[in-house]
DNA sequence: CGATCCTTTTGAACACGTTCAATTCCTGCT
DNA sequence: AGCAGGAATTGAACGTGTTCAAAAGGATCG
């Protein structure tokens, strides 16, 4: 049975998460890790890295952010309500780790890297995330559907990413600050979603979606020189 | 007199941040630096550490953007045409250190702590850029003055944050996918804020400026016990 | 010139993240 | 029980960022 590893695995990682979450990213070590595990130095790389063990965090969080919101959706609520809901639920499943500071963030990014946040691209966490939003848009009334209503859930969960980079900066005491932040931007996106109603929401709606459009297409080889045939030496 | 150490420390930049841009962040060394700036191991600590040496190219590259942004506007022009020389600039001026990856961003953030980048309080870096967006704004026609006009160069700064993110993340070759973005964010922004003259836009433009002032108060201690006289233990 | 004092430089030393050849452990077989 | 072979573990070794007591250098005095 291989499930000796399993087990070693799972250990190292929650010592792992537990330093995190009480030391911060710095004096967090491998070797501490290892050490309290009651394992060989060498034995901590289980996971690819450090930076790996953070990006399993961010993975851990985003689980709770999903477990503590989904059942708080009120169906058929004002979109503003429901916004408030979900971005406070997200604000709390990161409290304990707000130690990390940017670290967090940061890693959560870099392991992003080769898809861009602004596309539609199949990054594992962010899909969930986005997918939360898409939930958090259903379960509402007087959000729009259509070309608009499909791009909705990318856009709020750019919105979420706002506000994570504020509270990962947020030095308020318990990040009450950033608790402000997300009861005046609900609101304020849900009156700006609204806006599509209104012949100018529609302009502002269409051209948001076109940039998006051109953002997720692929890109474009250069063509400089017109001849045909050539290929790619 | 105190210059050789000027000396120094000028010769120990100019090789890091040579090295950063030839060869990214972690294959960037203090060691390689010093070496090759033909100092000691330990000389290469003029600046605090090499996070400080990243915080550094930064404020290069920001000053590298307002010199090559300043000349390029267009007074009396539309926001949208200037707003796109403006971002197209910051493009420009960050392209030679794409190598580095998010790096440059994260440690430009880290940078920033204790300063949510939503306050308007006094980061030097920032508040140049800041002051850059004003200069855009004053020198575009059509530009709302009042409560959100004051407010304007900080919230631009915060969609050229975004762009910025976008550009560190970008993978497209030359980062072009970032050049579509500001040829499509630019337009799109001026049109939003020229929403200010309808009623509509004006609700959403004293919503903004609440949240942000609410945003930029000074935080309210805990008064969980109204107990009057009490102190912290 | 030499002595004093401050500035500047040095490089060994420490703890870290990471790698990997060597070792130990365990399982399934005869 | 004995043994082969794979799975799991080890810890020394490398290169890194950073620190700091000691050494070297340079200016200013008598």
């Amino acid at each position: 049975m291989a499930a000796k590893s399993e087990r070693t695995r799972e250990l190292v990682l929650q010592t792992a998460l537990r330093h995190l979450r009480e030391r911060g990213y710095e004096a967090t070590t491998m070797r501490g890790i290892a050490a309290e595990a009651g394992v060989s130095t060498g034995n901590a790389y289980y996971f690819a890295g450090k930076d790996e063990l953070v990006q399993e965090l961010y993975r851990r969080i985003q689980q709770e952010h999903r477990t503590v919101a989904a059942p708080r959706l009120t169906p058929g609520a004002p979109l503003a309500e429901n916004l408030r809901t979900v971005l406070h639920a997200g604000l709390e499943a990161m409290t304990p780790y707000h130690g990390l500071g940017t670290g967090l963030l940061t890693r959560a990014l870099s392991a992003q890297r080769a898809v861009s946040p602004f596309s539609a691209a199949s990054g594992a966490p962010r899909q969930q995330a986005i997918s939360l939003m898409a939930e958090t848009l259903t379960a509402s009334r007087g959000t729009p559907g259509g070309a608009l209503g499909n791009r909705l859930p990318q856009l709020l969960w750019l919105a979420y990413l706002g506000v994570t980079l504020h509270w990962a900066l947020d030095t308020s005491p318990d990040q009450q600050r950033s608790r402000v932040l997300v009861d005046g931007l609900a609101p304020l996106l849900a009156r700006t979603i609204s806006l599509v109603r209104l012949p100018v929401g529609r302009r502002l709606s269409t051209d948001v979606i076109e940039l998006l459009d051109r953002l997720a297409a692929p890109t474009a080889p250069d063509t400089t020189s017109p001849t045909e045939g050539r290929r790619e030496p």
